[in-house]
Order: C-alpha cells, then sequence, then structure tokens
DNA sequence: TTCAATAAATGAACATGTTCAATTGTCTTT
DNA sequence: AAAGACAATTGAACATGTTCATTTATTGAA
C-alpha cells in the first residue's frame, strides 16, 4: 500500500522509484543522527543514496521535507502500537501514559534526530511530506478526544468540558513537556514519563482542590 | 542602559555602533514585515540598513538570531507593562489572563512576524541574542509561580502541587494556545484570550470535577 | 520490434547565508 | 599632533540549498 514498499506487481519504473526513495531515507536518516540536521548537506546525502543532487528533490521538497519523509513511516507504526496499547476499563491518566509510552521510548532512543524534527516543524506545513505528519498529530489528538468522552460517558470525568478542547490542552502539554524532557542531554524515559504523568494528574485533579476555587 | 540608546556620553565609536545597529533593526524589521522572514535576504537587509553585508552578522550571529535583535527590546517592554497589569486580590485566572493580554495585542499586531518568531525559537539557544530571549521568557515562567504560590498561601489554590510545574504548565498551554491561535489568518484578540481563560479555568477546575475522579 | 509519449533523473547554474583576511576608523598615550 | 593599539567594517570568497533545461529510461501502441 504505502508507495515505499517493494511490491511484485510493479514495473521497472516503480521498483526503481521506490528503491531510489529507500536508499535516500536510509543516507538522509543515517547523516542526520551521526553528523545532525544542520551539518548533513543535500550534496552528501545523494552521494551517500547514489542518486543525483536533484533527485533528492523529486522526493522531498526541501532538507526540511526529509525529516518528515524519513519520519512518517515510523510515525504510522509507532501510532499503531501506541493506540493498540491503550488499556480500557481504567482511569484516563492511565490511558493517556500508555498512549504516549511508545513515544517517549521512540524518541529516547534518537533523541538527536528528534529535535530536529520538533525544531522544524512549527508552523511549517508546506512541502510533500509535511502534511502527512500533521494528519499524524491530528490523529492522534482524535483518539485522546475519544478517550475524554469515554471517560465523560461512564463518569470518571465532569461533564461540561468541550472535549475537543479538553483534547488539544492533554497533547498540548504532552509536547511542553516533550520540548522540555529532550532539551535535557540525554533524556531518560522514565523521568519523562513521571513528570508527563504528574502534569496529567494535576489536569484531571485541577489546582484548586476538591472544595473549587 | 540597552546598548540601544544613543546617549550624550558616548564616544564616537559606540555612537556609531548603536546607530548602525539601529539601523539594521529597522531594516530587517520592515523588510520581514513586509515580504516574510524567508523571502528577505541578508543582502536587502544590508542594503537597505546602509551597511555592509558582513556588519549584519557582527550584530547577529544569524539571520534567525536578527527575529530575537529585534523582539528582544519589545519583549522587554511587553513584560515590564504586563507585569504591572496583574491585579492583586483576585483569582488566579484573571491575573494571568491580565498577564498574557498584553502579549495577545502586541502579536495580533504582527501576526508574521511573531509566526516567524515562534517557528524558530523552538530548541534554539545558541547565537548573540537568542539567549537573552530565553531569559525573557524564563522571568514570565517565575512571575507565574509567584502568583502560584501567592494564591496557594492564601487558600485559593489547593496546596500540593509543586509550584514550578504548575507555573511550567499554564506557560505550556499559553504556548500551544499561542500556536492555535496564530495558525489562524487574522487572530482575533478577543477569541485567543477567550479560549485561554477557559483552558486555565479547566486547568484550575479540573477534569475530574469537585467529587474527584 | 520500433517508435512516440511520458516519467524520472541529472548536474550545471543559480541564490543566498556565512566567514574572514584586509581595510578603515576611533581612541589613548606621549 | 603623531603613532600605535584596538575595534569596527567591509565585501570578495566560500558553502550549501534549490531550480530547471536537458538527457536518459520506461512504457504502451502500432
Amino acid at each position: 500500500m504505502s508507495e515505499s514498499e517493494i511490491g511484485a506487481g510493479m514495473g521497472r519504473r516503480e521498483r526503481n522509484k521506490a528503491d531510489k526513495l529507500r536508499r535516500i531515507k536510509e543516507a538522509a536518516y543515517r547523516l542526520f543522527s551521526e553528523k545532525g540536521y544542520d551539518q548533513t548537506t543535500t550534496r552528501e546525502i545523494s552521494a551517500d543514496a547514489g542518486v543525483a543532487l536533484g533527485t533528492i528533490f523529486t522526493y522531498a521538497s526541501h532538507k526540511r521535507d526529509l525529516l518528515f519523509l524519513i519520519f512518517n513511516d515510523r510515525q504510522d507504526e509507532l501510532r499503531r502500537v501506541s493506540f493498540a496499547a491503550i488499556p480500557e476499563d481504567t482511569s484516563l491518566a492511565d490511558q493517556l501514559e500508555a498512549l504516549f509510552t511508545p513515544f517517549y521510548y521512540h524518541f529516547a532512543a534518537e533523541p538527536d534526530f528528534t529535535r530536529y524534527l520538533l525544531r522544524e516543524l512549527t508552523f511549517f506545513t508546506d512541502g510533500v511530506q509535511a502534511p502527512r505528519f500533521q494528519e499524524g498529530r491530528l490523529s492522534i489528538v482524535k483518539r485522546i478526544r475519544e478517550l475524554v468522552e469515554d471517560a465523560v460517558a461512564d463518569g470518571r470525568l465532569a461533564p461540561g468540558n468541550p472535549p475537543q478542547v479538553v483534547a488539544e490542552m492533554l497533547f498540548g502539554l504532552y509536547q511542553s513537556e516533550l520540548r522540555r524532557w529532550l532539551s535535557e542531554e540525554t533524556p531518560a524515559v522514565n523521568d519523562g514519563l513521571h513528570r508527563l504523568r504528574t502534569v496529567f494528574d494535576i489536569l484531571i485533579a485541577g489546582l484548586a482542590g476538591p472544595k473549587g476555587e
């Protein structure tokens, strides 16, 4: 299904394309990870992938787009795993922690790459690959919204708050926590998750406490 | 006090420097606002400011740094106004709304410039001007923390939550709201502030409601 | 198989951010 | 005032992202 899969039913043209795309992804990922995004030149990537310089720009509209090209495949798989890991019949905080855990493990394994990714993504929606990346984020917010709605439905959360707003708050807090966590030299998964859990617990319990403000 | 102020007690050298800096700031701001950050070249800025190309890079370490060079002066003033506007003897939500209101007005007046600023600032701490910008953000978090501590002290908020974490949550929510708000074509101050207020109210009241989860 | 049509790949040329050795201007000392 | 020391400025040279006219490869039709 994905354009990167090298199937048998493809003609020569498609097979060559898929192969070039794979080589470009591999070269870009390896170089970005080893030397850093800024220190890697598009010429190096093209040489390493065994394609001409211009070919890079038929697969990614610009260098930034390469980051998303690389990450999009992983994101699909990550999201699948992450959604599957959400337990039922438990608290919203438990569910959210389960949802985000795979992301923390993945990002901890490649903190440099993740930092470049986060840096380049803000307000960046043009390009060939970036829209697919943004879609992925939206689908996470959507899943969180469903969790919130379920929790409200069976009384684990109070009704009244717009579920979309609540979902965006939770995702916003995740993002700001992620940035803080990645600011550390070598972010530890447990630290990051623990802090994220704390933050979610505070939002659920509220700052005012049981008696209200 | 600020290096950009053109005082009388300066020698020729310092006066020339201050004047060049002012011209560079003005040219960069005008061009960024008119044509956008990406569409403005450093050559244009240098020509417009009446300095050589290389001179740009003695005041800003790179193009990105120009954004912070421009914004830092404004940020100082903004923060002064903003802190002064915080009312006492009222709810934390009111205080936070007052704190952030001047920022929303300022950003609404130059949404394009603000978008470039936000885009470039993530994980970006090197350069000559960027550190001062980051300091500004830290001092806002610090002020929020004080507000939280005061609110806990006189019983408007429940004790028990680490004030630093709470302050960072509030600032994180502000940032994510700001990004969402600026994603709109022409962001309206009232819409943005209303949504921010909603988000703060939800955090203060908690998702679980009075009875707890 | 041959040929036209189309898609893909190429890399030289260009655009633009950044560096730095050389130059110019300012200040301090005598 | 002159000279030496120092700071600031300069722009040519360089590095690197991106474009695009040209070339090459693949496909489907005759």
